[in-house]
DNA sequence: GTCTATACACGGATAGAC
DNA sequence: GTCTATCCGTGTATAGAC
């Protein structure tokens, strides 16, 4: 087949790699490598790191949209929905357990870099967080649906980033778990009324 | 009065722009210019810089154990142990705002970088680990303390990641508070028998 | 112990041929 | 659109004077 467009496999080759080694610590070199492409190629097709940066954010919210429309069609279930978002801690553990989340990595990456491009990162978050605000709210949890969408989120950095760090997939299976119970409780809740 | 050792000097300034800036993208000569000191210099202190990590990482473990052994003087209260641990998020708020908890991202960092210091790094939070297990333990938790210490670590590195993201103090706050409450339920239950 | 000078590789970025 | 060649700053590290 011919090749995908060039533009796009440099975004998803350094979107893979922007999460492996960091932003910062990716090379052109390291790109051009993955993509088989010379160094010189690519700025015909972005002319700083930094827009590859914003490619790659954009790229991710993309995906981000993407992969909450497929859980949304999934199931009609808010407490199952949420428990889609958990449980990519599963999904995804083999790149978890080496290189923590995705998003959360990045955002404090970029915080240290105070680089101006960790507000877009952030609108990943964003973008989790209003939809299990949503969920919550379909719960009945009106008042404090964004607090709560907000603490799942925290729940699954602190999870990955611990894991990460001792590489231990028995805690993170066990947290899960937990959060899922705590899960079962709200909606058991919600139905109750 | 007569300036400090010189190498405790430089690990001082490496510590804390490791912290701020990452240890990938702190140069020498960032911390030549911390120290007022000729970038040539301080090879007669360090020959390499992972020679400067492994003293950053030793003093961290340091620090802690001394953060440790102060908590520890301060109350013999297992419950308020733990409650200072949780409350260094409002202790040190405003550089976690800005760059984190400088365990989680230094262990999260040296994983992307595939660095070998990774495994020190992690010592540190084995200490936390540790030290919070034992006073789970005097709370009667004999059976699992050191999973309730890894979810008290792992809340903390959650609600430091995302309140950083959104530089939420309210969020971080009120985590704070909800833990903190949590954590008095778990007492209560150990004094009831 | 501290400095200056310098070696040398790698980083991002540009020019211009094909 | 893709390549080669090249510029220039910065990064780690060394040599050697003081």
């Amino acid at each position: 087949m011919p090749p995908a467009n060039t533009r796009q496999q440099i975004v998803n080759a350094a979107n893979d790699l922007f999460y492996r080694q960091g932003f910062d610590h990716t090379s052109f070199a390291d790109i051009a490598g993955a993509v088989q492409i010379s160094r010189g190629n690519f700025y015909y097709h972005f002319k700083t790191k930094d827009e590859i940066l914003d490619a790659v954010i954009e790229t991710r919210l993309a995906d981000t949209r993407a992969m909450i429309a497929a859980w949304a069609a999934d199931s009609p279930d808010p407490a199952q929905r949420i428990r889609s978002y958990i449980r990519i801690l599963i999904t995804n553990w083999d790149k978890i357990r080496c290189f923590g989340c995705p998003v959360g990595t990045l955002t404090t990456e970029l915080a240290k870099l105070d680089h101006g491009a960790g507000r877009a990162a952030t609108e990943v978050f964003s973008e989790f967080r209003g939809w299990l605000a949503e969920q919550f709210r379909a719960l009945g949890r009106t008042e404090d649906a964004d607090e709560l969408a907000m603490q799942v989120i925290s729940f699954s950095q602190g999870v990955a980033t611990l894991a990460c760090a001792f590489d231990d997939e028995a805690f993170m299976r066990s947290e899960v778990e937990r959060m899922s119970n705590w899960l079962d409780g709200i909606a058991a809740e919600s139905t109750r009324t």
